[in-house]
DNA sequence: CTATATTAGTTTCATATGCAACCATCTAAG
DNA sequence: CTTAGATGGTTGCATATGAAACTAATATAG
């Protein structure tokens, strides 16, 4: 048998990892708090940003599908954990920004995702953190991902 | 605006990051053979070892659930990609291996997801191919992941 | 100015997936 | 041997998600 196989291939194990990471994670925001991955997406989205932003500008951020986002925002809207206000110049597009209940819940549920996520990371030593970080940056920007909110403001402006 | 945000967490970006690795390698084996994930990783795992093994088998080591995989099974069977061996010791149980014409798809389809593979890694020195197998390894363990099929056999056993 | 194309966001529909109940068989305890 | 529990595998059901159609509003071309 060939010494490659499915277990030496990156993309199968990233994908295993991925969901295994989710799976861990899930326990704080879902059991604790009822969100999905698309509503804590969005409330992550708008819990680092001190202006509000519209709906697109989270379905670049995240690169998750835009009619994933639209449910995730009416759930949101109805638990009245973010606010949606019209914008002045467009009125088919909506600005978002966390109620204060929002900004409660997480600011109170962000540190203990990242507990989990050192807990996950914890078999890495510093230096290995580091790389890891470096060579994530790298696939991600060879694959056109977005690295940064503020990089965001270019697809925002179109 | 701390410099903590979604995107240096690392959960987010390995999911994100194997998503878009996965819609990348989808055009391989979706568009070209109508395959999807499920159905190409039960391919995989019996194109790399010589002995048949149960759907059981399958599902630990790719860690897919198992009607997941009872499904995909089902739908290999029809395209007559796979047999499925009645277990001489288990009445219950089946054993599977490749058809002919699966391992003819098998030994076509390995090699271009293979270059699809070196395709995204290109962007990465050989050095930090090396460093991202390891930490890969260091996690997929620390989280009790199996990392190769022979490692499994525990799990056949018992 | 008007017609056409594009964009923000929503909704409908088809499909994919996980969970739980289920059947058949096997194993273990008494 | 008999019965209770575990295990391999399948299936029904509920839900999550993406594609595409749709609405309303904006931008662009002529």
């Amino acid at each position: 048998m060939s010494e490659f196989n499915l277990f030496s291939f990156v993309p199968f194990r990233l994908n295993r990892l991925a969901a295994e990471v989710s799976a861990a994670l899930s326990d704080e925001y879902r059991t604790s708090y009822g969100l999905d991955i698309p509503e804590w997406r969005i409330l992550a989205t708008l819990g680092f940003r001190d202006e509000p932003c519209s709906a697109q500008f989270i379905v670049a951020c995240t690169r998750t599908h835009k009619s994933t986002i639209s449910r995730a925002v009416t759930a949101l809207l109805e638990r009245k954990l973010i606010d949606r206000i019209e914008s002045s110049d467009d009125r088919r597009a909506f600005e978002l920004k966390l109620s204060a209940a929002g900004r409660k819940l997480f600011d109170e549920l962000w540190p203990r995702l990242l507990g989990k996520e050192s807990e996950i990371l914890s078999c890495l030593s510093q230096q290995e953190r580091t790389q890891l970080a470096g060579i994530l940056g790298k696939l991600e920007s060879s694959l056109d991902l977005p690295t940064s909110p503020y990089e965001q403001d270019r697809f925002n402006a179109r």
